[in-house]
RNA sequence: GCGAUCGUAGCUCAGUUGGUUAGAGCGCCGGUUUGUGGUACCGGAGGUCGGGGGUUCGAGACCCCUCGAUCGCCCCA
């Protein structure tokens, strides 16, 4: 590689092999599930202007305040590439008369950026499955979600990753919750971690996440979210568990999760890998592969009516480490050209024409030098191998195949 | 933003306390061999050792800076 070659942004990727493999694997499984639970596909564009994600997911979040790509354009305004699927999605279903369709179940994929180090499981474009259920407040469309969540990573044939569900509660409930963190964090201040007593104020909720052993001793007897939560809020919650076992979703009850972002309130919940589990080693401590919640006051944020929404959003990366080897799967036949003569040519092209026409994949071998063409088939180990000379041809493989072959090639 | 480890052919890696012209395997290209066959042998192409500066008679190796990768912290999917 010269040194003139511009190298990839940091933080980028180039996915290849069975990377790429794993990768669409991913996609293509959440494409089918998403279509048995009947979420409807969106597109939204990869940039936004920025207020939509600053005024969304909250100005103090990190993600706002030190992760996003924004750049002004040419007239004058300032966009961001969006760090995450729910702003936009929110943006766009106010923007587009989408209560019509309430409530409206959508689906959706592709890259993210969020400016932060990479490591692990973490990239700067990086890519997601999202699912959202828009325009209703009732538990069972959080049931709904979960459900599909769960299939979904049972399809991917990932094991060991538990269902992680908390309640934020409502507005109310969140508040007051917050206010009594603060107050019995306040007292013992001088004994968190520096981290923690930066966050005392800005998030306390998130200093029940905290891995700091000096903060761990505190977290245990810390006020729980249950002694706030009104009525409401906890029948809400037992609703959404009873659905979760009446659907046959398996749970945990995590009292001291929480989410990052601003707008979640009710239900919020993480798949994590169990601790010791082969998941949990092959994805290092970026550790959540699905995550998300209820956020019933985002629309009000962008300008909208209140309108209650739950959903989730899962790494494609994070799941693609999780799948196990996949490869391209083999070829059903590949037509070698084993001599020079144009003839021979002639009829390989033909032939591959009508193998794609019936269906079946391959592909040509007419380069270099024609002894070591049949070698090259060989070490792609195809289904079948038809070599045409200038006076015939041979087939290989499975002979139980070669009649229904010749028939297809026309041999 | 902070910390640790690491950057040598396309890939995986050797390279001694600093010492001539930097090596191997795989892959690629060619030749011979074999001829229902992932064979064997021979040959070839491919590197300003991530980049820049410094120490030294001499640097792939030592020092500084920088870029990147990996893994943690933080954050999150």
């Amino acid at each position: 590689m010269s040194k003139n070659t511009p190298k990839a942004i940091r933080g980028t990727q180039d996915i290849f092999g069975p990377d790429a493999e794993a990768f669409a694997f991913v996609v293509e499984t959440f494409e089918r599930v998403r279509k048995l639970y009947r979420f409807r596909r969106a597109e939204m564009p990869v940039f936004e202007k920025t207020e939509v994600f600053s005024r969304a997911i909250g100005e103090t979040t990190d993600v706002v305040s030190k992760e996003m790509y924004s750049f002004e354009d040419r007239g004058g305004d300032s966009l961001t590439l969006r760090p995450e699927f729910t702003a936009g999605i929110a943006r766009a279903y106010l923007t587009n008369g989408w209560q019509q369709h309430a409530p409206l179940k959508l689906a959706t994929h592709g890259p993210l950026f969020r400016y932060e180090r990479p490591q692990k499981g973490r990239y700067r474009q990086f890519h997601q499955i999202d699912a959202e259920i828009l325009g209703t407040g009732e538990p069972q469309a959080d049931v709904e979600l979960l459900a599909m969540a769960d299939q979904l990573l049972k399809e991917l044939g990932i094991e060991g990753v538990t269902l992680h569900l908390n309640t934020l509660g409502d507005a109310e409930s969140r508040d007051a919750w917050r206010a009594g963190l603060i107050d019995y964090f306040e007292a013992v201040s001088g004994e968190l971690s520096e981290d923690s007593q930066e966050r005392l104020h800005k998030n306390p909720l998130r200093i029940l996440d905290s891995k700091d052993p000096r903060d761990k001793a505190f977290v245990a007897d810390a006020p729980k979210i249950d002694h706030f939560l009104s009525e409401e809020a906890l029948a809400f919650f037992e609703s959404v568990t009873s659905g979760l076992d009446a659907a046959g979703v398996k749970w945990k009850r995590a009292e001291s999760l929480v989410r990052g972002l601003d707008y979640y309130r009710h239900t919020a919940f993480e798949f994590i890998p169990d601790e010791g589990s082969a998941a949990a080693d092959a994805l290092g401590s970026q550790s959540t592969v699905l995550g998300g919640g209820r956020y019933d006051g985002l629309m009000e944020s962008l300008g909208g009516p209140a309108t209650p929404a739950v959903g989730w959003a899962a790494g494609i990366e994070r799941l693609a480490m999780l799948v196990g080897e996949k490869s391209e799967g083999p070829a059903d036949a590949i037509i070698v050209i084993e001599d020079s003569s144009d003839v021979a040519l002639v009829r390989g092209y033909a032939a591959l024409k009508s193998l794609r026409l019936a269906g079946l994949s391959g592909e040509l071998i007419a380069e270099g030098s024609p002894r070591k063409r049949y070698d090259k088939a060989v070490r792609r180990s195809p289904n079948a191998i038809v070599s045409f000379s200038e006076n015939g041809h041979r087939i290989s493989g499975d002979e139980t195949t070669h009649p229904e072959l010749e028939r297809i090639l026309g041999l």
